[in-house]
DNA sequence: CTATACGCCTAGGAATTCTAGGTGTCAAGG
DNA sequence: CCTTGACACCTAGAATTCCTAGGCGTATAG
């Protein structure tokens, strides 16, 4: 039925903004694109899933946003990370690492 | 605030249990033993998280369940892998790598 | 006889992502 | 001129999943 597309698992959208707005300040439409291509187009990210996750982001105080204006000319909101979201990426990479590990561990159990 | 807990991974729950299901019959208790057990004590599966997900399985048709007695003479429900659901863990195992592959490229995107 | 482990269950809340819509600008092609 | 597509932002509501917090009953150890 949904086996087909790459959708993103649930917890795991914040880390990759993060990640992707610690490369340099970046506005959204373009983390989107970043993600995709960094991804080699696995991952799919939707407008839908996209700016919530990122007024979400704002509001804890891991982002900080300003309009500016891209190479294009057009207006655009411009986020990077803050020093706290800096060390919630930190945190978010360090428990990912742990936990891949775990499924790894159960995966990989033989027998 | 909820950095301590190693919850799971919305969505790799499933994913989890078939695999320990796969390994042998087993009831409901003993796979959240086992869960806790491989991993090496990450995860700690809730008995609210663990038997909505056996019904979830249960009535989509990858586990298949009767009640025997334990080795310690109580009534279990006992759990087993459909064709169904070996087929399905497979799916869900191939697309773990590819994603953690993808989540890989993105986290260790140099700059 | 009382606390703990075993073994099952559910209702409701919290959190996240997606679907499906919407707005407006600009450049290219017919 | 005019329409299509890319760019760039946004929201409401559905769907899903996991957790919290309860509940039931039996057996065993202290």
């Amino acid at each position: 039925m949904t086996e087909n597309k790459a959708a993103i698992l649930k917890g795991t959208l914040d880390m990759l903004i993060l990640r992707v707005v610690a490369l340099g300040p970046i506005h959204g439409y373009a983390i989107s694109q970043r993600i995709q291509q960094i991804s080699k187009d696995y991952f799919q990210l939707q407008q839908g899933s996209l700016y919530p996750a990122l007024h979400r982001l704002e509001n804890r105080g891991w982002l900080a946003a300003d309009w500016r204006a891209t190479e294009t000319g057009r207006d655009a909101k411009f986020y990077k990370l803050t020093a706290k979201g800096r060390k919630q990426l930190e945190a978010e990479m360090e428990n990912w690492e742990r936990m891949s590990q775990a499924v790894a561990l159960i995966l990989r159990t033989a027998q």
